[in-house]
DNA sequence: CGAGGAGTTGAGGCTAGTCAAGGCCCGTGG
DNA sequence: CCACGGGCCTTGACTAGCCTCAACTCCTCG
């Protein structure tokens, strides 16, 4: 396996769900590993980090219970990232080559399995929004506001956030240096937004701390003004198109 | 339907296919709209984009033929992006009420979407990466290598690039402002990497436009030294997790 | 008790954002 | 036909914000 895990058991002899057990900083997936196994977060956080060639660790997400990690890794055969727990943590593992026999045999599971895709997409996407804004500390409240909805989520008290990340990781994530994030906190907390105390932060007023977390680049980019111009009237096309060939393009591209 | 696209054909009477062609600054999918289909772009590009609530676009990714779009809506049941096409674009379009019988009759065309997914996923994490970078010609040099490698891809020459967006939209992508995105080409065309003629760009120098695209931040940040210390240890459980759970857990979160 | 990581804060230089001007290209309309 | 307007792109000048380096404290661990 490719991880620092152990194993705890198999849960029925029939499905090839295991459960593992992770320790704190150790590593569930190595980037560049073969493909084996899909997880499921059960229970704690991890970090999915890539090593870049000059050996800065480029944290790409962090992940929460609930959360599909090494799915990534099918159309191309190896991790793209590594995942490192942050506390302990257990996942269950699913084997990969029987992934698709289990599919088929279990239409409950698959649809499962689109739903967590999905929201890994619509995840990624929210990612990319917080590292768009420029300000560091508007960043930073929407790193804050992510990880509160992701309590909400969970069912835990959206206010209290227990970050078990260290600042250069949040800094990583969001692509500034590990002393502005710090900074950044004290900003926010002499505004007033929240109360932070080492790694654990209560969101004191959330309203303000919403619109601070708007505030992109500019006054409005006159971005307001470019409407989507419908041209969109086009020529029809002849009906070649098929069901073989939209899934050959799909695994193609 | 969510969009200005027309329809065009279907394809097959069993199989809820069809093909519809998108014009030039053509909303396919519209932020907000409720999940009706899933597309995968056929030709044509798009981009995809997040308004913010100040007004701002924020390019979140651009799309090449073999990219499966409005797969995100699944688990929320609205678009979390619109989709905009940069150019004259086709696209198959798949029902979603009928994805699921479909899955089960035609096993291909699933493991077709399985892949697809996967590597929407690992796209994603991609553009993080690009964003990671502080230096703004760094930036760029990343997209331009993005850019190629799609190109590669897509069976085209990896050298000669027609960017269909403007640079606007990647300075959105990017995180950086347009002005510096001009001056992070010139900066790429004074260093001979790059010809750029308005949207035409040719990679003049691949080896030194990689060299330069791995500086991350400053330099090698200590991060190295921060080996990955598997403790791993830890104590069996007992086990009680089960398929059901598990498929409504990566629900749940 | 010392070593080292994590976090915070300060000083200074430099990158990139902002504002502004100008060129180029292409659409519409006089 | 050409004038005009409006994108798109580029370049310049100024300035704010962030990165870098550095020092210091707190805490954990051996």
């Amino acid at each position: 396996m490719g991880g620092d895990a152990d194993e705890v058991d198999d849960t029925d002899e029939d499905l090839p769900i295991t459960l593992w057990r992770i320790g704190e900083h150790a590593t569930l997936l190595h980037e560049g590993a073969p493909a084996q196994s899909v997880y499921v977060l059960r229970s704690g956080s991890l970090k999915c980090v890539k090593t870049l060639e000059d050996g800065y660790e480029q944290v790409v997400c962090f992940a929460q219970p609930g959360e599909l990690l090494g799915f990534e890794a099918l159309h191309c055969g190896r991790q793209p990232t590594s995942v490192v727990a942050l506390e302990d943590a257990t996942v269950y593992a699913l084997s990969m080559t029987e992934l698709l026999g289990l599919r088929q045999r279990c239409p409950a599971l698959d649809d499962a399995l689109q739903l967590a895709l999905s929201q890994q997409l619509t995840r990624a996407a929210g990612v990319a929004e917080m590292m768009s804004a420029v300000a560091s500390d508007v960043r930073l409240a929407r790193f804050l506001l992510w990880m509160s909805a992701r309590m909400a989520e969970a069912g835990r008290s959206p206010r209290r956030l227990l970050l078990r990340m260290c600042r250069r990781d949040i800094a990583s994530l969001l692509g500034v240096a590990h002393e502005t994030v710090s900074r950044s906190f004290t900003i926010l907390a002499d505004a007033g937004h929240v109360k932070v105390e080492n790694r654990e932060v209560e969101i004191l007023d959330l309203e303000h701390l919403r619109m601070r977390a708007r505030n992109t680049r500019g006054p409005l980019e006159e971005a307001a003004r470019r409407r989507p111009q419908p041209t969109g009237k086009g020529t029809p096309m002849s009906a070649l198109p098929w069901l073989p060939q939209m899934a050959a393009l799909s695994v193609a591209a």
